[in-house]
DNA sequence: TACTGTCACTAAACCGGTTCACTAAACCGG
DNA sequence: CCGGTTTAGTGAACCGGTTTAGTGACAGTA
């Protein structure tokens, strides 16, 4: 029943050395202000008495954690089984280790995101796709913290790191045309009903990267005069089950496309389960090109075809344009980065089937 | 040039309302102290001058941070690009966020893991894949911190959350024995040297998970009168490419099994890939069983057969244990969860090739 | 009218460190 | 031996909150 015995604070060690706080303070921080003997003296009694400077005392008089912030509109859990997500972090990882900081991962709290930042203690914070008309954008703006936005919108305020969805889009949809394929099926991420803002419609409005690759895809269809119609658009949980049971939804209306653009691999993976439950062929049946190129895109059978962003390096470079607004204290000029894609041509496209269509080939 | 605006205080909110501290202070934390009018007031006032309570105080008067650490003791990167880690923190983030704990990831910092300990603000940790001997675990218990092991060998002083690894080998031999294996590879997870004992030989230490996956696989060829002999064990990387690397490895040494046993699904997830490079079909001529069943493991091909272990429960239980420690004073006592394996038979396991001997089967 | 209790609020101490401003002693050149 | 500089160290203020122990005003009772 014996009460835990608290940790020593500063004042313990001062007494027990003879000593003032400041002393114990000093042998810790700058010993070069002490004689050597005393600084040595102070850190061994430090050192019988088990004392451990309090991280949270020393985060309050100096005004920094040394711990940045990964903040998700996603709850943890879903975070880590999206593979997407853990070669961002990865990058991230790399680059605050490098750099002496620790990570910080702020997701919905009780469902709250403005909770969770709120009781957050972070240097600065790197945004993943968050829109940019996001409140707690607002929020973290008004606390003043630093931040760079990922994925998202441009912000004129903050630095930001994004990467060409547009063209690599544009290049999936180019590659698949030159196969020619006519028939298409778009499956795009869908942002979970709970976060951002719900058109009047009540569907979800999307967001910024479902957007701009929806942009290139079109660009490229329409330089080739073929139509997509809005119903051959369909949208999954960014997941290889959200694939799966995208394509299962848009075979049951009827569709059936001689080629599938997936917004991202895991649904290019799942929406090749399904079709091969379905009896298809791939490719010979049915072509199916992905965006990101996450590691596993190239062991999966047909290896997938995709197109590559460079996601550790977004990571990375968000944490480095981050640290530069952190660690100086003059205003300095918001940097914004757009990191380039190209399209990896794998085993999961192939020529349209039945009757090749003599088309010009644009690739 | 203009220096950076400070976030107001909580001084500055009790000047303009007209108030003390401590009125403000009880406008947020309890109301009912207040007369409605003034804690109105108060928030009305607060809200305008865009006050939040700084966390880093709070924390320090109220001695608790509501964080709990997630130790482990390789970077941060390696952890993100491991997908059993994945499912693991998945366990453990849904836990925490059910809690209204936040979660804070412990890696090593500048290569020490002991700096990141020393520096980190939790109210406990959580320890993974370390081994009870490990330094850290005598720091953390040194600084009165509540701590939680998993997969570690039991210490009567901690919670503790393992599944059992003996028996889940077991199964795994026991399988591949029934099948007429008979020539046996065994891929272990490799502990990276920068971490943990290492024996006089220079070989590092075979660590707990490890050590009881052996006994389990070993127990089953004894069973059956199977040598193991010493070479047919050989290690890799806990990742794609270590299990095709080790594969590879022990063909050059002129290992020719018709059976591997991996430790994990990511290496038998690469030894199945560079087994097939070889020349080999899988479940023809080489058979693999894996470890964990990840959720990849069931849509490779062909699909793994492998030991499923409830990952993301042991996650979940460990914050459990964890919360029962930090949320009472009374020092309870320490509970040891073990939980249950099973074998999942899939397709990457067939009869031994060629000559099927007329063994008696056990399964 | 005096006593008691409740209500609404406050001053000061405290959490555990860092840092600013200052001092006593030692050192140093002339 | 004197004035000035260094060295080694100290006490108090401070970071931004929470909490303890009161205080004054007012209402209700005897």
């Amino acid at each position: 029943m014996e009460r835990r015995r608290s940790r020593p604070r500063i004042a313990d060690v001062a007494r027990e050395a003879g000593v003032s706080k400041t002393a114990v303070s000093f042998a810790f921080n700058s010993p070069e202000r002490l004689s050597t003997e005393t600084a040595i003296r102070i850190r061994e009694v430090a050192e019988t008495l088990g004392y451990r400077p309090n991280p949270v005392a020393r985060m309050l008089t100096q005004r920094q954690t040394m711990t940045l912030g990964v903040l998700t509109p996603q709850a943890l859990a879903v975070i880590f089984s999206n593979p997407f997500f853990a070669l961002f972090s990865e990058g991230v990882a790399h680059a605050a280790e490098d750099l002496g900081y620790e990570l910080h991962f702020i997701s919905p709290l009780h469902g709250s995101l403005a909770l969770a930042v709120g009781r957050s203690t972070v240097d600065g914070v790197v945004a993943i796709g968050l829109s940019a008309d996001h409140p707690e954008v607002g929020q973290i703006r008004g606390a003043g913290l630093p931040m760079v936005l990922v994925d998202s919108d441009d912000l004129p305020e903050h630095s930001s790191v994004v990467v060409d969805d547009e063209a690599g889009a544009r290049a999936a949809a180019e590659h698949i045309l030159s196969l020619g394929h006519r028939d298409l099926l778009v499956i795009a991420v869908e942002r979970p009903a709970a976060e951002g803002p719900v058109a009047a419609s009540g569907e979800p409005v999307r967001h910024g990267v479902t957007e701009r690759r929806l942009r290139g895809y079109r660009a490229a269809l329409e330089a080739a005069g073929v139509d997509l119609a809005e119903e051959r658009i369909v949208a999954g949980r960014s997941s290889i089950d959200g694939g799966s049971s995208a394509f299962q939804r848009a075979w049951a209306l009827g569709l059936r496309p001689t080629a599938v653009l997936a917004m991202s691999d895991a649904i290019a993976i799942g929406a090749m389960r399904a079709a091969r439950e379905l009896g298809l062929r791939i490719p010979d049946d049915l072509s199916v090109v992905g965006f990101d190129d996450i590691d596993l895109a190239a062991h999966v059978d047909p290896p997938l075809t995709t197109v590559h962003q460079p996601i550790r390096q977004k990571g990375a470079d968000a944490v480095r344009l981050l640290l530069a607004e952190v660690e100086q204290r003059e205003a300095n000029r918001p940097e914004h980065i757009r990191l380039e894609t190209r399209l990896i041509v794998r085993g999961s496209t192939g020529p349209v089937p039945q009757l090749r269509q003599e088309v010009p080939w644009v690739d």
